[in-house]
DNA sequence: AACATACATTTGTATATACAAATATTGTTT
DNA sequence: AAACAATATTTGTATATACAAATGTATGTT
């Protein structure tokens, strides 16, 4: 990837800046991929993240809360991502009986059916991003991004 | 930034996946502080992308396409993106003399002033988001980033 | 028990984005 | 010149997101 080249400056630009825009450049591309490997299950990158938090829950209901710390990009309207799950089978929810204000969130078996799905083309998704990374630089990377 | 600690889990995540999250991470975070920065001058940063290629235009006049070619993230609806900045002042447009389906978009002396201050917000950001990061880091990352 | 407070979710609304289709202008072919 | 294709912009529409406010429920205090 070449930053200068993809936003067509001729302009050197100076490191900082640089560094974010390569970021935001890397994001944009991932992003990209991702959501394109998501799109025959017609589910966006958020609402997998929420199967996947469910799925971790073992049979274990989770409410709203839970569900939002555990988000990759937090959101402050869960309900309505849910509502879309709900919607296409993959979640059912019912409100929690010892304490009403709290919901119960589960994962249906359709919906854990469609994530293994998903899961086998977010895997290659993540190889096609990481395609020109071996272990070592993975690795740097994630230091590096540790600095954040 | 510790990726486990963010999204609350204790399992360990497989290192490709993991990188891609912290990539996600970090961009989450970059785009806070850079709205927040940009948020008293009330454009949203594809705005303040625009009128950083006007004003890199030199008194040249602008087209659409042009515009979008350059910009970091690509958007179909550059023209929306441009109507909200006339909106504000900051731009100006009017139809191409020459080639009448082309359009000529310019930076004005008040969007030129407001830029000025927003450069100001931004590389204060700039120096929030990579307050951790010595210039040989900097260089080490951008050199990673490459890759993708 | 009444009240205030904190908590968990839902709703409303404005704005942003993605994607497809429509419109307008120019250039090219016959 | 008429027809067609190519280009540049605009519009429409559906969905996503951000943010604030509203609702309903539980808990603690007096």
């Amino acid at each position: 990837m070449n930053v200068e080249e993809i936003i067509k400056t001729s302009k050197k630009i100076p490191l900082e800046p640089r560094t974010v825009i390569h970021l935001e450049l890397v994001h944009n591309k991932i992003n990209e991929i991702m959501t394109g490997a998501l799109k025959p299950f017609e589910v966006s990158m958020q609402q997998f993240n929420v199967l996947r938090i469910l799925r971790g829950q073992q049979g274990k209901p989770a409410n709203l809360s839970t569900i939002n710390e555990r988000m990759v990009t937090k959101m402050s309207n869960t309900t309505r991502l849910v509502d879309k799950l709900i919607a296409k089978g993959h979640v059912s929810r019912c409100v929690c009986p010892s304490n009403r204000r709290k919901v119960e969130i589960l994962i249906t078996e359709h919906g854990l059916d469609a994530l293994e799905q998903m899961d086998k083309a977010l895997e290659k998704a993540h190889d096609t991003i990481l395609k020109n990374f071996d272990k070592r630089e993975m690795e740097q990377l994630n230091q590096l991004l540790n600095k954040f």
